[in-house]
DNA sequence: CGAGTTTGACCTGCGC
DNA sequence: GCGCAGGTCAAACTCG
């Protein structure tokens, strides 16, 4: 199970994307009460397309700067095979500017699939056994459009800055951040889309091994779920 | 002075 | 193998 905070200064009835290719039901947690924002469908044996989400929050208060930021939730899914990414990427205005990188997650997906089916069933299917794996296994990844005004939204975690990019055909440079935490290796990417600069891509890369650095007023709903925090 | 940012150089993986 | 683009490093710089 993951959750992710939903940065503060979302407003109520802001449309906000989310990509999460290792989930097929997205709920926003608020006040201990869960609103599911979305899903996509489940095929047979563990199998599901990535979607986006593009549901307003509309039952859920506008948040303040003094609120505790509600959460993402979502449970993992596996997808079935690599075709059904590729093609379903290729339509989403992220992927189509960023291949190789979609090309990342695709792999990422299939080799968390076969892990999970090594864990259940203890065989590798075969046409799994097809799909080459990439030396360097990538943490999991999240991947959010939000519209805002600032491109670093508060998600409750400190980050460093650690390098900025141009991308290739994009007016907007891409920034890397890295978790101030010791030991945590969380990343998160920061850019603006091409094509509305009005919306921010916010990449999250890894899972925090800690809870969000809040101030002493650390909320219930906060406490409640920091185990699974990213 | 320490923490965070900037930015050019360097590294790495992918596609041809 | 080579070139390109994305990702990271690290020294210099800024700010509180």
């Amino acid at each position: 199970m993951i959750l992710l905070p939903i940065p503060k200064g979302t407003d109520r009835g802001q449309s906000m994307h989310v990509l999460v290719y290792t989930s097929n039901l997205i709920y926003s947690v608020w006040n201990g009460r869960s609103y599911q924002l979305g899903f996509f469908p489940v095929h047979t044996n563990f199998t599901s397309l990535p979607f986006w989400c593009n549901k307003t929050f509309a039952t859920i208060p506008p948040l303040q700067e003094d609120d505790e930021a509600p959460l993402l939730y979502s449970e993992p899914v596996i997808p079935k095979q690599k075709e059904e990414f590729t093609s379903s990427f290729a339509g989403s205005p992220i992927f189509s500017l960023q291949k190789s990188s979609a090309n990342y997650w695709i792999n990422d997906c299939m080799n968390m699939k076969r892990n999970i089916v090594n864990e259940n069933l203890g065989v590798l299917p075969i046409n799994m056994k097809k799909i080459k794996s990439r030396k360097k296994v990538r943490e999991p990844r999240f991947c959010f459009k939000t519209m805002s005004d600032v491109d670093v939204l508060d998600d409750g975690y400190k980050w460093r800055k650690y390098g900025q990019k141009v991308v290739k055909n994009t007016q907007h440079p891409r920034s890397y951040y890295r978790c101030t935490q010791d030991n945590c290796r969380v990343k998160k990417r920061v850019e603006r889309l091409a094509e509305d600069s009005r919306m921010v891509i916010t990449t999250y890369e890894g899972r925090h091994i800690h809870s969000p650095s809040h101030d002493e007023e650390d909320s219930q709903a906060s406490s409640q779920f920091k185990n699974f925090f990213w």
